[in-house]
DNA sequence: ATGAAACTGAAGTAGATACTTCACTAATGG
DNA sequence: CCATTAGTGAAGTATCTACTTCAGTTTCAT
């Protein structure tokens, strides 16, 4: 990855995860790694899908995949969900400061 | 809003934040209050294209707008927000527990 | 009253993207 | 060894979607 926290990667990660089927190839993973084939199965899509989603998810940082013999096993990583975390954590702090300023408004004698 | 933790209001909020222009929309907002033509203005598009843009984060449960004369003024709806961090925390939890199941594994004697 | 400002609605378009199929390579089991 | 399984790569397609333009409507200021 190149930087958690970088426009493009919050980019990446966003996009990543506006696909619904994407999503659903997370919250597969995060009961326990797969193979690509054994995500494909309960999706009725082809494996050449699934390999394509889950090029878009590694990049984005939020799975990891290593290939043994014939098989790749998929995993979470979870430097996505920090990246996206951060974002959401960004903007619920200048919401609050927004909110403070309200309140300091508010509370002037004037 | 429909029900706060559907599948389908997940899908409208990751949908909706997975387009860079809304999510600067977002950034705008969260510094305050907007009219749809003050936020048009820094982003090179068309006041239409906001707009546009506006229905779907307002969809999503992002944003709250109301129009009083002939000026809409747009504000982050906190809604939107709790529906993601859920998200998010269900994968996190879902992920723990596998975690935990691994190390009662290790732990076995045999 | 009139012109400008702030939107709204409909309709079209160029590019993105989620799939598919087909052809291929590489590992594994009997 | 041979058939099967698991995945890769390239190329095509149909749909989606982010934008535009244009033609209204309403509100506001002068």
């Amino acid at each position: 990855m190149t930087d958690p926290g970088s426009q493009a990667q919050v980019d990446r990660v966003f996009h990543a995860l506006g696909d619904p089927t994407r999503r659903a190839i997370m919250e597969r993973l995060s009961e326990g790694p797969r193979s690509v084939s054994g995500l494909a199965s309960p999706l009725s899509i082809t494996l050449t899908a699934v390999a394509q989603h889950l090029q878009i998810l590694e990049e984005a940082g939020l799975v990891r995949t290593e290939k043994t013999g014939r098989v790749r096993t998929c995993r979470i990583d979870p430097a996505g969900f920090a990246t996206l975390e951060q974002w959401i954590a960004q903007r619920r702090t200048t919401l609050e400061r927004q909110l403070d300023r309200l309140g300091d408004f508010l509370a002037e004698p004037d």
